[in-house]
DNA sequence: CTTAAATTTGTCAAAATTTGACAAGCCAAA
DNA sequence: TTTGGCTTGTCAAATTTTGACAAATTTAAG
């Protein structure tokens, strides 16, 4: 599983010297949950994305990419055509939101 | 839900002037669930789109990419972030492909 | 070492999501 | 109208995800 969100969230923690203990109780969540967003085995919710960003002080758009990111990897992963089905999405992206700007 | 890949089929279908029954009877799947494939509200197993290909004569990796894009779309629908998490997923996967050459 | 705290690993049932199958509906063409 | 092709809706079964807990492992300190 991809794992940028998970890294970043451990460097954070580690930066402010906090415990899985102290964080996770803050998130509600146990410390094995913790461990296992950290190490990227499970996947946060993304509603507790924001949570560590405020958590951390942290910036909520940077971890909001990380942690969308993963679940792009994760599609992909391994897929030989990997990259020529991202720049497909890319572009249906940008097709999507041109049109949303008269929603 | 995107749907590439069902348009796809679907005109693939078409140019070949089949029914969907018939269709569906060679993937051994029912005609209500071809339809739900083709305008995507049901998302094929990556193993019919194998089959698609097959029978339609149609480029196994074009169906594939359209097929994985739509799953790339579906994670960062709607999201405002989505063409950075993309790139960021994208840069990822670069990494990624590179350390597997010798593995 | 020996202990104690921190983290990781493993397991499992409950909850949530996805799937396949079927019945019934719609609609255009004859 | 009736018929054939496609779509819509529903539901239980299968699968996946989740959260919680116990146990194992690692780390750091005395």
């Amino acid at each position: 599983m991809a794992n940028q969100f998970g890294g970043r969230i451990k460097q954070l923690r580690e930066q402010h010297n906090l415990l899985q203990r102290q964080v996770a109780s803050q998130l509600e969540i146990d410390t094995p949950m913790l461990s296992k967003i950290e190490r990227g085995e499970r996947k946060a919710k993304k509603e507790q994305v924001g949570q560590f960003a405020k958590l951390y002080n942290a910036d909520n758009n940077e971890l909001l990419i990380l942690w969308l990111a993963d679940q792009l990897f994760d599609v992909v992963e391994g897929e030989d055509l990997a990259l020529k089905a991202i720049h497909m999405a890319e572009e249906e992206i940008r097709i999507h939101s041109k049109s949303a700007k008269r929603k």
